[in-house]
DNA sequence: GCATGGATTGACACCGGTTTCCGAATATCA
DNA sequence: TGATATTCGGAAACCGGTGTCAATCCATGC
């Protein structure tokens, strides 16, 4: 009841597809099939309803069309916040991509240690009848949620550290090789000690590290100790405890790998504190390339992760078929490159 | 043509309003007023109404109500990727205003400095008849943005650094009283040679803040002199350039005040590649309390920006009437606060 | 000149809700 | 008990597109 007037009688209402029908002198459906290209339309015709429908401004009703075909237009983005410059990369990513179509991007944060997590999800999809969802790591590592896409008949991509999908499904950077060089690279700059702080349990990136760190340091002929490896939790206070537990070891490492930029922060923090200089004494490589990594002193040298390529690769995956029908071209492994900055040299002699 | 079966044989069907009238042994206009929350219904008619609703498990296509109704249930961010926190943040105080309510998010970054914005945000606001907008700054700040809203007939509120528009389109903070408090905080311990690097012309924070930093100089009889002034841009980058510029003055400011984190982080990194010693040679306040004001060394000293609680009053601001109606009671105005952490000392003697 | 057939086009039902209009049922009241 | 007011429920139209299927048009072949 007492509706509001919403200023409609100011501005004209908009041009449905009868209005243009009826000035172009076709039926709607015809009217339609121009929206939709339709290949068995005449080119004069095509071209007739193209200029009244310029001539008008009319726009298809994107509720109406998704009413019509059982979908809107919207394409989901489900993450479990792990950074904000990472999602805020992904969002660009995948508008990037759908620029230009008729789609849209609706966000959702998702709490992964939530009990109800897929009953929200399956509630959120169900009801808005996604076009497509991307899944942001870590929770694409969820197994679980890309079945339940597959259930409700919502097409997914999911983003990761490594292939956990058909390739129709995900978008993968190769973390594991990545991360081999990265450590590679410190092995020859003359580091013998080597800490790593890894993610936490059950994260498919943090594995992934973890298995190139240890590539690396077996492919040297290095001794993996247990002790030189510290668990953290992707966040920078994580990282600072980390770091202090590996600095408090005697002897102590010349170089620590951190599984992300936060962590690997972190322990250029932890370093500061106790009076150790990065790099002098203490060199350090974190995963990510996040701006934080360059807006630290020293700038850390990083694994720069190509999220916004990831990212833009998946929405094309996800809407390719409609807006380029026949583009499967859309790559599946993008590849993680090592950023050399200022965390990096060559221990002090008296150390090594 | 080539139509694809999307496995739609495999899942149940989803119930529609015709399933629950059916069941429940009523029409459709009264399984609407249930959903609709109509007065007009008797009690026993709705109980029986919603048991066979929770019992189907029945949840009302939202495409088809956008449709009947004339409009959507989907509320816009648009923003100007000002830092990805705070965008972030803002989408989280969004949909914690939006949560257990219909209505989702899109997100829309739009290129504050193309000439192509007005229509493109026309188009997307044109086509997708949003429900309403919010509008982030620095983009909020553009009054053509919002006459263009009015104008297309989308509701709209902006989130700013001041009250410039009326309260019902309008969640701001006080960045002027909350940066004279930080300044004067300056003051109080002891520093009379301050700096301020402020944010881009044009930008209504910037002005904003940098009054508050004038109010606070002048109501302490100091002096505002002009080279204590330098521009910058919102970014790391800019922060250490003007910093580089306040810190090569002699006699050289004791204190710095940036209009945002970013920017103090670029003051300490600067100040750290000069071997100046941040806080015992030179005091840095930011604002924002981003991430990075706690994670460099030394943690920064800052004005905290509401701006969860902001983007979440902005929200309910817009979907109020719908979800709450007659709930009129968001504020308008939120305060920013000092955060005080380690990087403000008193000024050395010999400097003082 | 007429049948054949591919290329175009249009009539009509339909997607799943909301709304209008009106008849029916219940409650209140004389 | 009958009359009137009030509330509720049902049929059908409508929101603005799309799918199905048949009709129309024109060129070609005999």
């Amino acid at each position: 009841m007492a509706d509001k007037d919403q200023g409609a009688s100011a501005r004209a209402a908009k041009p449905t597809i009868n209005d243009v029908a009826r000035l172009a002198g076709v039926s709607k459906k015809t009217v339609s099939r121009v929206i939709n290209r339709s290949p068995l339309l005449n080119d004069e015709t095509r071209e007739r309803v193209e200029a009244v429908i310029r001539q008008l401004g009319y726009v298809p009703n994107p509720q109406a069309r998704a009413l019509a075909l059982g979908r809107n237009f919207l394409v989901g983005l489900i993450h479990d916040n792990p950074n904000a410059q990472m999602v805020l990369n992904v969002q660009h990513g995948i508008l990037e991509a759908l620029a230009g179509t008729d789609f849209e991007m609706v966000v959702r944060p998702v709490d992964r240690n939530s009990s109800m997590l897929l009953d929200d999800v399956r509630a959120f999809l169900e009801r808005q009848r996604l076009f497509g969802v991307v899944l942001l790591p870590p929770i694409s590592e969820n197994d679980a949620l890309a079945r339940l896409c597959d259930e409700v008949g919502c097409r997914y991509v999911r983003m990761g550290s490594a292939q956990l999908d058909s390739s129709e499904h995900m978008v993968a950077s190769n973390d594991r090789e990545a991360v081999r060089e990265a450590t590679a690279y410190l092995i020859q700059s003359g580091h013998r000690l080597i800490g790593l702080i890894e993610g936490p349990d059950g994260f498919r990136s943090a594995r992934e590290r973890r298995l190139g760190f240890e590539d690396a340091i077996k492919a040297a002929g290095l001794k993996l100790a247990r002790s030189l490896i510290a668990g953290g939790n992707y966040t920078f206070e994580t990282g600072v405890t980390a770091a202090n537990r590996l600095l408090d070891l005697s002897p102590r490492p010349t170089a620590i790998f951190a599984s992300n930029d936060e962590m690997a922060a972190g322990i250029v923090f932890a370093a500061r504190e106790r009076g150790i200089s990065v790099p002098d004494d203490l060199s350090v490589i974190g995963f990510d390339d996040t701006p934080i990594a360059a807006h630290i002193w020293p700038p850390l040298t990083t694994v720069r992760w190509p999220i916004v390529s990831m990212a833009r690769s998946a929405a094309r995956k996800l809407v390719g078929d409609v807006v380029l029908p026949g583009d499967d071209s859309q790559p599946s492994m993008l590849p993680s490159m090592l950023v050399k900055r200022g965390s990096v040299a060559p221990p002090k002699p008296e150390v090594a």
